[in-house]
DNA sequence: ATGAAAGCGCTAACAG
DNA sequence: CTGTTAGCGCTTTCAT
């Protein structure tokens, strides 16, 4: 509060009328004159009168904020996801409070015990790529504070969830390669105890099973997400005397990186290698061969996710609810063989 | 608050005690006996107390919480500037309420209200890419709320500032482009009443200037950010009789898309046309020609502006700093000729 | 239609 | 070292 700001005492005061008039003349009350009211409102624009936001939370033990926490905002997914978030949160008058977790379980933890002591009204979660854990959200679900997973989800917790089909679409993404010829098709899996990691590799091994093409071990690799490790996996793929011929990237970036790596190596895209990325961002239509990828829609999943939060806080109804946002394979050049 | 949250006040009755002691003995008051504080602490874990904060900042007219507004968090620049943000607020014990401006003053106006009827305690800002005006900021500054300008800033307010040498680092970039052998250098220019945009239109300027080359007012466009531009302007620099032997690009992406546009038509990129972009995005290593970028040290300002925010908000001394984060060329195959 | 009064949970000045 | 008291600014019940 800076130096002088006035509350409805000085209004009130001002006036010669009580606190509570002045409160219901604010807040459009019904029984107040219309007299009175008018007064109130001209005397309040004229003061420059805001309502302190902390009191009223206070009394109402409400703060019409909503708790955000996701990976990380540079991820351009989950800062499209925001977009949505804030989108609809802002429109029904509500704030938005944004944590990172960076990927780590322990920041995911401060950050839930950080927005849990500031009251949020409800959360917006989409857990880390180490989170393995959730008692943390257990604990949060207990004080009855409404959550609503989003993307990464955490399937055992009896909580709303919007989530993709990550097992149709990276089914759908492996069956569209082997249409165009692909035999050995390295796939770059994500953490196991991601739901959606272990959707998106059953996907690509039933595409494999149902086209009666054999599994091969080798041309399954773990992306641990350091530094230099696309290039490591990419050397150990195709230095390898069995060369894949179709690639599953875990993302675009990562596929453009195994494709520039193997540019160099003479191979020739997508004749001696198709390959897929995953998110579609912009670049994909900028590059050489451009880039087939799989779009998911981000913004869209904040805004579901979000709208089903505020319906629940409004009824204080809790019941499980799960939405499915369909993503989308993007075919370019990088892909297409015929 | 949920069903039974435990407060001081039930502390203070299970113990026998006064509130004002419980109070205390939780804050780490000095003068409250071993014993007392002992025991406090212990019931509050067995309680599991968590402090309201609701009344704590009520009290203490006192928020914790700084308010940052942005353009837009799917830009990677300011992205990473969070990061910096966050890093700094949360160790020094301070939430972040994240608003979007989309690029619009009219948003920006209203993140700013709802900041301030928030009760940050101070603000961290990178303008709208179509603000072009400041008494909105004037007032929160009339309000005494602290407010630190980064990248994006408003030279006209006397408020602290951390900015990137826009002039410098684009006189560089300039310069390199003519050490390369460029005579016609196409530049993209923003928004002419932003700082940023001015500054970089006057370090190329200059750099031509002193190197004796002839400013060719047709080689300057205006990047207005609409789908399709990027494709507009760089058809209008290439159709004309006398085309382009360099390009000074806006950012990344659109010089990306730029040199697709430019390797269609079958010119080579650097010997035709030197290519420089805006950002260093990871991409820039992944393309080819890799492409020559400037780097900005985002989350550096990030860090920068909210230590001097802190600073100011303990201090409550708001006297104008300026900080200057240096930007830095960096030369890839895009535009190295020799 | 309005006012008086209580209270949200906490902190801090003052008194002892 | 501890308790009493007041108060942050607002909403809301209960009277009138």
């Amino acid at each position: 509060m800076s130096k002088s700001d006035s509350t409805i005492r000085d209004i009130a005061r001002t006036l010669g009328i009580s606190k509570s008039t002045v409160s219901r003349a604010l807040n459009n009350h019904y029984d107040v004159s219309q007299e009175t009211a008018r007064k109130v409102k001209e005397l309040a624009l004229k003061m420059d009168y805001q309502p302190n936001i902390l009191a009223r939370q206070l009394k109402l033990q409400r703060t019409n904020t909503l708790g955000v926490i996701i990976p990380e905002t540079i991820n351009r997914f989950f800062a499209k996801a925001v977009g949505g978030i804030q989108e609809v949160a802002n429109s029904a008058g509500y704030n938005v409070m944004i944590c990172q977790s960076n990927e780590t379980l322990t920041l995911e933890q401060n950050n839930l015990q950080t927005l849990m002591s500031s009251k949020v009204d409800g959360l917006l979660v989409s857990v880390s790529r180490q989170t393995d854990r959730s008692d943390h959200f257990q604990y949060a679900i207990n004080k009855d504070i409404p959550l609503v997973f989003f993307d990464r989800i955490l399937e055992e917790l009896a909580v709303s969830q919007v989530y993709s089909d990550n097992f149709d679409i990276s089914f759908q993404g492996t069956e569209h390669l082997i249409q165009q010829g692909c035999k050995r098709i390295a796939f770059v899996a994500g953490p196991s105890h991601l739901f959606n990691s272990r959707n998106r590799l059953n996907g690509y091994l039933e595409a494999l099973k149902a086209n009666n093409i054999p599994v091969v071990e080798s041309l399954i690799v773990q992306a641990n997400y350091q530094a230099g490790h696309v290039q490591q996996y990419t050397r150990y793929l195709f230095d390898a005397k069995e060369k894949p011929d179709g690639i599953f990237a875990i993302n675009d970036i990562s596929a453009l990186e195994m494709m520039h790596i193997l540019k160099m190596k003479g191979l020739h895209i997508p004749r001696d290698v198709a390959v897929l990325g995953f998110n579609n961002e912009v670049i994909c239509d900028f590059v050489e061969p451009t880039l087939s990828s799989i779009e998911h829609p981000a913004f869209d999943m904040g805004v579901a996710a979000t709208r089903i939060l505020l319906k629940q806080i409004s009824s204080k109804e809790f019941t499980q609810q799960k939405e499915l946002i369909k993503s989308r394979l993007v075919v370019r050049e990088s892909s297409r063989r015929y």
